[in-house]
DNA sequence: GGGTACATGTAATCAGTTACATGATTTA
DNA sequence: TAAATCATGTAACTGATTACATGTACCC
């Protein structure tokens, strides 16, 4: 209760998380496990991944340990205080805002103000583009398919797949009704 | 080509729309239109729709045209230039990410790290949610059927709505499949 | 041994958010 | 006529994005 309570972000949580679940990791660690993770969803550029853990450690919830050597990398690692701020953070369902943040939607908003062609052509590559990532998540899926279905490393890839064939339905549907129609 | 390229982002896109659409706006009027439509898939507060038109203003997409009574407000409306800006990206499928952004799918990527109990009243308070949302797009959609389902006008929500049902089918799979499991 | 891609970081800028502030209008 | 709410705006801050910069390893 000394440290001012520090305002911490959705993307304090995902560095405070993956440094849980791994143990020590470096930002260019960080880099990479989100690339090949969260980043499906929750994207942000590298450069948050080497000043988000700066900060986070000035308020006490990781410790940074420096290489004297090479590189030079920096180690971050939990402190009992971000270890707590994280069980905290997961205790309390987030009432944050759910956003589906897509241009192409944006696009289709302001039909209107513009041609038929231009809709079709809207809809078809965002059709493409969703089916290309279905077809990802299919294949990620696929190669998991050892384990349970249940288990917690496939839950958001199956919230993936669930949001990419209503996607691909969706723009697939707008399509064919523009061009039938 | 004599201006140096303006940088406009989706929210300037949004501005540009709004007043092509309706003529003439004030910045609040911006915010009422906002909130009752593009809000609910792409949100911001209300002080970018203040700040945002200044800019725009300043790069000769938007005429500014202030009060010289009462409240002095600020009405805006197109240019030439800003109409060109609106329809040349209009005509060109954007390619930016679609991006899911749900602070509670990021609290369930790391239910690795917390007990059953929080996972489960997450999943509880998130389908709440979503059913919820997708009450809401359903009441609206009723009101808005008199017309045809293809008008565009209901393309965006028929967009929300299929997103809302595939959240509400994820969560309360998973609630299930944890307490029944 | 020169090029290319990976690894690691910093700096500057800019957009988004929070917070504050106040005038006008309605309502109790 | 006081309180509440709507309308309108600005200022300060901070987090996110872009861009730059350079070291190291590997590949041809």
């Amino acid at each position: 209760m000394s440290t001012p309570e520090p305002r911490l972000s959705d993307t304090s949580y995902v560095v405070l998380g993956l440094i849980a679940r791994f143990g020590t990791m470096t930002s260019y660690d960080l880099k990479q496990a989100v690339a090949a993770s969260v980043g499906y969803f929750w994207s942000f550029p590298h450069s948050q991944l080497y000043a988000e853990p700066v900060r986070l450690a000035e308020v006490g919830l990781l410790t940074e340990d420096r290489e004297e050597s090479g590189r030079r990398r920096r180690r971050y690692r939990l402190t009992a205080d971000g270890r707590r701020a994280l069980q905290n953070w997961l205790a309390t369902p987030d009432d944050g805002r759910v956003e589906l943040r897509d241009p192409g939607l944006l696009q289709l908003f302001f039909a209107d103000l513009t041609g038929r062609e231009e809709v079709v052509s809207l809809a078809e590559a965002r059709e493409a583009l969703h089916r290309d990532r279905l077809a990802t998540y299919e294949r990620i899926a696929a190669s998991l398919y050892a384990g349970d279905r249940a288990e917690v490393g496939n839950l958001t890839l199956r919230r993936g797949l669930y949001a990419e064939r209503a996607a691909v339905r969706f723009w697939s549907e707008l399509r064919t009704e523009l061009t039938e129609g």
